[in-house]
DNA sequence: GAAGATCTTGTAATTAAATTACAGTTTGCG
DNA sequence: CGCAAACTGTAATTTAATTACAAGATCTTC
């Protein structure tokens, strides 16, 4: 764990003197860095072994090393801040921010992620007679995005963006078939009667969303993602991204889970394309 | 600059000696963060004052500054590189990899992305009369997530992954509209052609897109993101989030431009979702 | 509520590490 | 070939960090 993380997190076993010493550092990391323990133990009002034993409580062999860990920690949770546009902001500062707080975000995503249940859903993927991917609003791109990608794997895959056509789907699936219902929030009413319904006909079903929801409740599996979002801005930002990227995944450990000869499928579908482009040398010439 | 990069870069105008500190440092970052001067200095083969002098011709204050910059390089770094799914990865490994090669992708997207540009895209997108976003295959579902995203400002919006709507479309354009082509590679030779007939019809094109495509050629503007794909798997995985994250920049940028009172607006569209989800009191209870 | 025990904190001594000063050696150039 | 500049190492010095120990605070138990 994040050295900064650590100190929040162990502050209540802190001394009295070794609480001086944590507010110190917390205010001014940067500083810190490059101060001695002489300095720093003046900062904080307290004698030199006192931050010597600060640094070990947290695992840190001393001063020196304690400060490599804080270095380190300071060039990961810079640029990983979750900062949000302002009224004010010129394209500079909005394009950072968007870029940072969505890098930010796939940091929580990865940390968070439940792997034994993203090989289980690999596992039910790559059983399945068909997939089917369903989502609404901001989520139907998602679904799209699935659908092309588990298309190439030569699987049977739909994707529905309309109730009523999920409705449907959902009615006629049967057992061996996966359904995999994307929301972020889980509280999309028409989605939890789809997963409802597609359980009701014995169909495995995979939902992409929050851990804990309503949607989550009726789903044989769940991938939680649990970013956190910017609500500010009234749109799904960061949770779309980290939902594409559990895809990847997923779309990843199908392949690898298939085997070598299977890839070579993948290629073939590649080269299928090669027709509709213009190739790099045609350009280039 | 990242220490590691310069010690790379200003290998030539090191000494003898200095170029073995700087082998023996290169082939174990890692250790040397949590070793003495005494002990790199004997590792390396040269004496104390050497590895100290190699220290400052870095720019740094001595070598225990040396060490804290070289700690922050390789925690900056480590998370970063873009990192390979190999045949045996087990899930954890190749979550890992997709997420990490994903955020670096995304920074060096941050890195490169032309913000000049992004603020002329949004000037264009503010003052259109229709905005039409258009993709294929794998783009065509940033094209959807594009119009989910816009058509919450309550403007004209379309969205087509059909080459035949997208020419009609492409064809009925006028003065004042703009058009949205986005494809990875640029090569795709329907959106080239459409594009071409956009811009023949007075409409605006841009393109996200490879700069120097055939596309790019077409466009009238190009918001380049050169993320370095993985083409193993024969997927766009990094470069389509990449593309997302710039659908979002485009539009913060897009309400930011249309001022506070626009904003309410998005609440009330977002207020209008309500009815047809599980309030997060209801399910509480 | 007081005595013992434990935990906390600081002072001073010690040790370890890094830096500087200086001198010998090598290398390059006229 | 010889001078000068740059490079490198040894030894001394300085600086920083750690340890040992003792004094003080706090907590417990009878």
């Amino acid at each position: 764990m994040n050295v900064l993380e650590k100190i929040v997190t162990s502050v209540n076993n802190f001394s009295k003197s070794e609480r001086k010493v944590a507010d110190v550092i917390l205010a001014n990391p940067q500083t810190t860095i490059h101060s001695s323990i002489a300095a720093l133990a003046k900062m904080a009002d307290v004698s030199e072994p006192t931050v010597n034993r600060f640094c070990r409580r947290l695992d840190t062999k001393g001063f020196p090393d304690f400060k490599l860990h804080l270095a380190q920690s300071l060039a990961n949770g810079t640029p990983y801040v979750n900062r949000h546009v302002e009224e004010e902001d010129g394209p500079e500062a909005y394009t950072a921010k968007i870029f940072e707080s969505t890098m930010a975000a796939l940091d929580t995503a990865r940390q968070r992620v439940d792997i034994p249940m993203i090989n289980r859903a690999v596992d039910v993927l790559t059983q399945a007679k068909k997939i089917s991917f369903f989502g609404l609003g901001a989520s139907a791109s998602v679904a799209h995005d699935a659908q092309n990608k588990f298309f190439r794997f030569n699987v049977p895959v739909v994707c529905f963006d309309d109730i009523v056509m999920q409705r449907m789907s959902a009615i006629n699936s049967a057992e061996g078939d996966v359904v995999v219902c994307i929301s972020h929030t889980g509280r999309t009413k028409n989605l939890c009667d789809i997963a409802a319904i597609a359980r009701e006909n014995d169909a495995t079903v995979i939902g992409i969303t929050a851990y804990d929801s309503p949607l989550a409740k009726e789903c044989t599996l769940v991938l939680s993602l649990d970013v956190p979002e910017d609500t500010d801005m009234y749109m799904p930002m960061a949770s779309r991204v980290a939902q594409l990227v559990l895809i990847d995944i997923l779309a990843t450990g199908f392949t690898l889970r298939r085997g070598s000869k299977f890839r070579e499928n993948l290629k073939k579908v590649k080269d299928s394309l090669r027709g509709s482009r213009f190739e790099k040398k045609d350009f280039a010439s």
